[in-house]
DNA sequence: ATATAATAATACTAATATCGTATAATCCAT
DNA sequence: ATGGATTATACGATATTAGTATTATTATAT
């Protein structure tokens, strides 16, 4: 998988519009070659089949979403600010990778591709947990709050902030996400004073 | 092919949905079955294969158009109100069949269906040219105009009326819409008096 | 210009997927 | 319970796709 070659990213490229179009099972070799302007010897001398293409594609963009997600993390900001960000940050990725085409993967049956993403998920998840944990020992978060259930929280926050149910209540999305951040910092009591 | 049982109208809805996303080559038999919630066998009973779908589909949106269509040309308003009216439809419609729809149907290379689009085509050619001679007759267009070429205009019209970068010079599409009537019924040179 | 490496084009077989049909089991209204 | 419709399952025939081998073409460096 020698990276940086140009055919590599024509590929690469190609099979993303297509499998984030029509999933995986649904588009073959052949037409990610066509697509791609290469021909089927020159893909093959980059991925051994379809799937490594997708396991490719899909550790790339765990990649860059992690790389993303770390520069928020450790930036200089408040942790109010920072979980503001990240939000914003899932909610403009959201297309990155719907859920139906996740699901659309699980479909698909692959083995490997289905292990891929649960190795992927679980290092996500563990990235996330040690940063609830650093949180809370730097006194952002209180520490009566089991970091799997804000973590779960924070998933079911993110669903919810695509919700059309949810979205059409506010002018904009923007008011929307100031509420619901006031409510997850802060419950449903009056605000009490400073930080 | 009994219409108005429910079962078709599951087969017919679920194959809809199906191809209008991913096109009719990459969507089969049991796919099909499987959205619509009922059996190969059933399916097969009503349609011979998938082609029969689609021509079913294609037809069926063809005559609603028409319908559409003749409610709005043969109802008591102006000669441009109608015009106006009709653009409004096209554009509301749009996605009712996506060029890239069509291409993907003429990529499936089947004999059928091609047949049938184009017999489609030529017999919505034949009820717009009537109604275009039938408008100069009234008084309604120039006569020195060739029907062809304003059914030409017409078509070049709606495209253009998609197009993001006339899209975008438009604070909203109804300001566009009103533009392009007014160019289209007077043309360029300053409005002149009464009708 | 020529040699060399990379890529494309073509053809091909094996594996896989899909089609369309037959059959038996199941559901469901009367 | 019975008949009609539907489903579930299995199946062979067909079509598609995967992956590889071979030859032709193109680009590139010398």
């Amino acid at each position: 998988m020698e990276k940086q070659s140009e055919k590599f990213e024509a590929i690469a490229g190609a099979a993303k519009s297509l499998f984030w179009k029509h999933g995986i099972r649904r588009v073959t070799i052949e037409e990610i070659c066509q697509v791609a302007g290469v021909s089927k010897m020159t893909c093959y001398k980059y991925f051994s089949n379809k799937t490594a293409i997708a396991k490719y594609l899909i550790e790339e963009l765990f990649e860059s979403g992690v790389k993303s997600y770390k520069e928020i993390y450790n930036s200089d900001i408040t942790y109010e600010e920072k979980v503001k960000k990240l939000i914003d940050l899932k909610m403009s990725n959201a297309h990155e990778m719907s859920q139906e085409l996740l699901d659309d993967i699980y479909k698909y049956q692959d083995e490997e591709l289905s292990e891929t993403i649960e190795d992927i998920k679980k290092r996500m998840i563990g990235i996330y947990l040690d940063d609830i944990r650093e949180a809370q020992k730097e006194g952002e978060i209180r520490t009566d709050i089991k970091p799997e259930f804000m973590l779960y929280f924070l998933n079911n926050l993110t669903e919810m902030l695509t919700d059309q149910r949810l979205v059409g209540l506010y002018p904009n999305p923007e008011q929307m996400i100031i509420e619901v951040m006031s409510f997850f910092f802060y419950g449903i009591m009056p605000r009490r004073n400073g930080k």
